[in-house]
DNA sequence: GCGTTCACGC
DNA sequence: GACGTACGTGAACGCA
């Protein structure tokens, strides 16, 4: 017997998309995973039941037969939410692609139609399997007709005839209905009798066959209770009945033939999958190629085949000798993979050195000469995460260094919100090839042949990784050039790659001995803290967890508790410190805090990070994973050095410059977010405050004010210097009053009249809302793009906070932006001066370099002029210059 | 291993 | 009336 599918097309969208845990969203801020595990869902079908007729049905907005005859029906049902919703006219583009029939008709749902179709297929002897997600269509089981019921995830099924329903529910498919008249059904507010529940349905079920018969023997019913809601409720029972029972004679002309399943449109089906991101689709496809594709689809796959770069005949040459070196010559752009361990604490371990041009492969195991040679070749390097490439060589002696392309940080311009820049995933999107993960390759031939050769296998390795960094390059020079960031990338993050490099390589000496000795200090005091805070507790717990400290604070001592969190009480520092007066034990906690974070976070946390080598921490430097365009800093992040507070300030004097003979200089950004503002936005107001160099939070609160500036109070400047930051990001007058500690009116209006007085930022903030909406990106002042799906999220929530994104984003990524200009314009001026004075640390918006006293006037001013000069605004940049002997003096 | 809570920076 | 300042990293806990 020939099979034939039929799908329930909202029950199963609705399934698939409940039953996928994250939410799939392309670049574009297309919602997906309906479609996606739709699509599994129906590949498992056909893999499992090898269908030859398949059918979709959907449901339509109109109201149906059943809404006329009860008002009530289906109401208070939970609206789609419209992330699904937008998804199903997509989905359909997609079945018009594979050619698979849907039928929807005006006033009936989909079952009805899904009924009429098994009905008819019986008929013409086809054996029909219903895929839905509602049980109601349970009632279409029949000897023949199969009913699939999904259940969890999107590969669990349930199958059903008849004979399965009664062993399952004891009951017919027919039973089914008289189930639903009985007892009703909340989700489709069919009333049933009331009180009458599955249980009390079954039993009557059982014992008199069908709602009719129970009411035509209503008085023999038992127990009384029973008896009488039947009696009194048997019309509505009719009803519910009626409007649970499925139609079966919906008026469709159907052709079977129109249901066969057939090879589907390749070129629409890769034009929407590629628009969807449907990586995994992609390559199945290709890999169905063979197997009978149209001409036009195969003209498509040649393209894509002609797209990538054919490195099937490139020779493939081992170099081991300084003399096979000499005979080579690479110029130009040559693509680089540097294998091995990039060691932070002392010297990287080299493996081997693989490289490639147009037409040959080199794979070098002679390492210090291929590093000197490389010294001398006049060559631009192109690589994946070309900074652990040029660590390795700096480390390795190397001087003259060029970048060409990096297609990590290619990527993080072209995305900067996502979180996988590995090339195994790039080729994989890219390429729809497998290229393994430089560590999974390396853990799987280290480990398992420590002491065997592998050379080999490196040698093919980097030849596959190299094949694959030139393929993805080619492509994404496209696409920058396309979303105009090719500035942004070729000006600023390419040759940033080999400051960020330099200074991993050049490191922060460090006092180790005055950490530790510190770390010490700080032991013995949080000891004696402890102490203190036990005997005040009447018994020892574990402060550090704020689950045991919740219950000591707000239970055994009963202090009030203002904060709930998921799992208990917060006993954040804000928490605390409004009931520090309440009980001597909170103060000694938040002390306790400040120094255990210390100790552990910034004294052991650092310490195994400072190199025995050369005494210092040489952190890692990232440039692809903050969304904004702002550096990050790990093992250890030295972006976030205690500042505020005295005693975590003190940790900054055990960093100190290389040797005696040099000191430290740092200079940092004056307001460099406000100035960028005041350019973006043209704020004459504030332009004019920050030309005539004025201290800008005074002269906003005597804007907003309307107060002389010599009459601005403390209090008003601080509350003037709140809402300067709050614009920045993007305020609401909720998160003001909980700063400043005023009410939300008084945060609102403080607000209303900033903006009276700020016209122009309004009016940007206003213009990055709307632009954001419409194309579904922010710029930065240089062209840098982040996308924010958010910002047409339905829920009000997430869309405040994609609003708030799009109005901070190009702030702080123009700062970002500027910054780094002027990394690389320092980086070059000092090499370009022969001085040996290097940056080693970057801020955000403050720069530090390791200063040898006799450069020390050089290095000041180039410093200085640079950061101010790196790029023109409507306002003046102003760098503080600061210097001293250790970390703690550049104040 | 992973999410939560906390705390540090700009 | 909700929700309630951007961007990060890291430690410890406690559940699995």
């Amino acid at each position: 017997m020939k099979r034939i599918a039929i799908i329930d097309g909202n029950s199963l969208i609705n399934r698939a998309y409940y039953a996928m845990r994250n939410p799939m969203i392309t670049k574009s801020g297309i919602f997906t995973q309906g479609i996606f595990g739709f699509l599994n869902m129906m590949e498992k079908i056909k893999r499992d039941y090898e269908p030859e007729y398949m059918a979709i049905a959907f449901d339509m907005k109109a109201p149906t037969f059943r809404h006329k005859e009860y008002d009530a029906y289906k109401a208070g049902r939970k609206k789609m939410p419209p992330e699904l919703a937008m998804q199903i006219p997509l989905l359909k583009d997609v079945l018009r692609a594979m050619k698979i029939k849907e039928i929807e008709l005006e006033g009936y749902e989909a079952d009805d139609i899904i009924g009429t179709i098994a009905k008819s297929a019986e008929e013409e002897r086809l054996e029909p399997y219903i895929i839905t997600g509602d049980k109601d269509e349970l009632q279409l089981a029949t000897d023949i007709t199969k009913v699939i019921i999904t259940k969890k995830g999107v590969s669990d099924f349930d199958i059903y005839d008849k004979e399965a329903m009664i062993d399952r529910y004891g009951l017919t498919p027919d039973q089914f209905i008289d189930l639903k008249g009985l007892m009703g059904d909340q989700s489709d507010n069919i009333p049933g009798i009331p009180g009458v529940g599955e249980k009390t349905a079954t039993k009557l079920l059982l014992q008199y066959g069908s709602v009719e018969n129970i009411i035509a023997k209503v008085d023999e019913l038992t127990p009384k209770g029973v008896k009488e809601k039947v009696e009194n409720n048997a019309q509505l029972a009719v009803m519910s009945k009626r409007l649970a029972t499925i139609f079966t004679q919906v008026p469709i002309e159907i052709n079977f033939e129109e249901f066969l399943i057939e090879e589907p449109d390749y070129d629409e089906l890769i034009s929407i999958y590629t628009k969807l991101e449907f990586n995994k689709f992609l390559k199945k496809l290709k890999v169905s190629r063979g197997a009978g594709v149209s001409v036009a689809a195969a003209e498509a796959f040649t393209d894509e085949a002609t797209d990538m770069i054919d490195t099937s005949g490139f020779k493939k040459i081992r170099i081991q000798s300084k003399e096979e070196l000499d005979k080579l010559s690479l110029s130009g752009e040559i693509i680089i993979k540097i294998f091995g361990d990039y060691n932070h604490l002392g010297r990287p371990l080299i493996e081997g050195v693989a490289m490639m041009n147009e037409s040959s492969y080199y794979y070098c195991t002679n390492i210090p000469d291929v590093f000197k040679w490389l010294d001398t070749k006049d060559v631009s390097f192109l690589g994946h995460e070309l900074k652990r490439d040029y660590y390795m060589m700096l480390c390795s002696g190397m001087n003259k260094i060029e970048s060409s392309f990096d297609t990590a940080i290619a990527q993080y311009v072209l995305d900067s919100g996502r979180s996988n820049y590995s090339l195994a995933a790039l080729s994989n999107e890219y390429l729809h090839i497998t290229v393994e993960d430089e560590k999974d390759f390396g853990e799987a031939h280290d480990q398992l042949e420590l002491f065997a050769d592998n050379t080999a296998e490196y040698m093919e390795y980097g030849f596959r990784y190299c094949s694959a960094i030139l393929n993805l390059a080619h492509q994404q020079k496209v696409r920058l050039a396309e979303e105009n960031l090719e500035k942004v990338f070729y000006e600023i993050e390419m040759p940033l790659v080999l400051v960020m490099a330099s200074m991993e390589r050049e490191g922060f000496k460090v006092d180790k001995e005055e950490f530790v000795s510190f770390g010490e200090r700080l032991s013995s005091e949080i000891d004696s803290i402890s102490k203190r805070i036990y005997d005040l507790a009447e018994e020892s717990f574990n402060i550090n967890s704020p689950l045991q400290l919740g219950e000591i604070l707000f239970e055994k001592l009963g202090l009030p508790s203002a904060k709930k969190t998921k799992r208990g009480y917060s006993t954040n520092a804000e928490v605390l410190e409004g009931i520090r007066d309440e009980h001597s034990i909170v103060p000694l906690i938040l002390e306790y805090r400040t120094l255990s974070k210390l100790k552990g976070t910034y004294i052991d946390g650092m310490l195994p990070l400072i190199s025995s080598e050369d005494g210092k921490i040489h952190a890692h430097f990232n440039q692809t994973v903050t969304t904004t365009g702002r550096i990050s800093c790990t093992e250890p992040n030295l972006q976030n050095i205690p500042i505020r507070q005295e005693l975590g300030r003190k940790l900054r004097k055990s960093f100190i410059p290389n040797d005696d003979s040099c000191i430290l200089t740092g200079a940092d950004y004056s307001q460099i977010e406000l100035r960028v503002l005041a350019h973006m936005s043209g704020d004459e107001v504030l332009i004019k405050a920050f030309n005539d160099g004025e201290d800008i939070h005074r002269a906003t609160a005597s804007n907003v004010l309307g107060v002389p500036e010599d009459e601005i109070t403390i209090e008003q400047r601080s509350r003037a210097k709140a809402v300067n930051f709050g614009v920045i990001y993007g305020m609401s007058s909720f998160g003001l009053s909980s700063e400043l500690g005023i009410t939300r009116k008084e945060a609102d209006e403080y607000i209303k009249t900033y903006f009276e007085k700020h016209m122009a930022v309004r009016e940007f903030m206003d213009a990055q809302k709307e632009f954001c909406k419409t194309k579904g990106f922010v710029n930065t002042m240089l062209g840098r793009k982040r996308y924010i799906k958010e910002i047409n999220a339905s829920a009000y929530m997430v869309r405040q906070v994609g609003e708030r994104l799009a109005m901070n984003t190009p702030i702080q990524g123009s700062a970002a932006d500027i910054i780094k200009i002027a990394m690389v314009k320092i980086y070059y001026a000092l090499k370009e001066a022969g001085l040996k004075s290097m940056l080693i640390l970057q801020v955000h918006d403050e720069l530090i370099i390791n200063t040898y006293q006799d450069e020390k006037d050089e290095v000041e001013r180039l410093l200085v002029d640079n950061m101010e000069s790196a790029y023109e605004l409507a306002v003046k940049l102003k760098a503080d210059l600061n210097e001293g002997k250790n970390w703690y003096e550049l104040k």
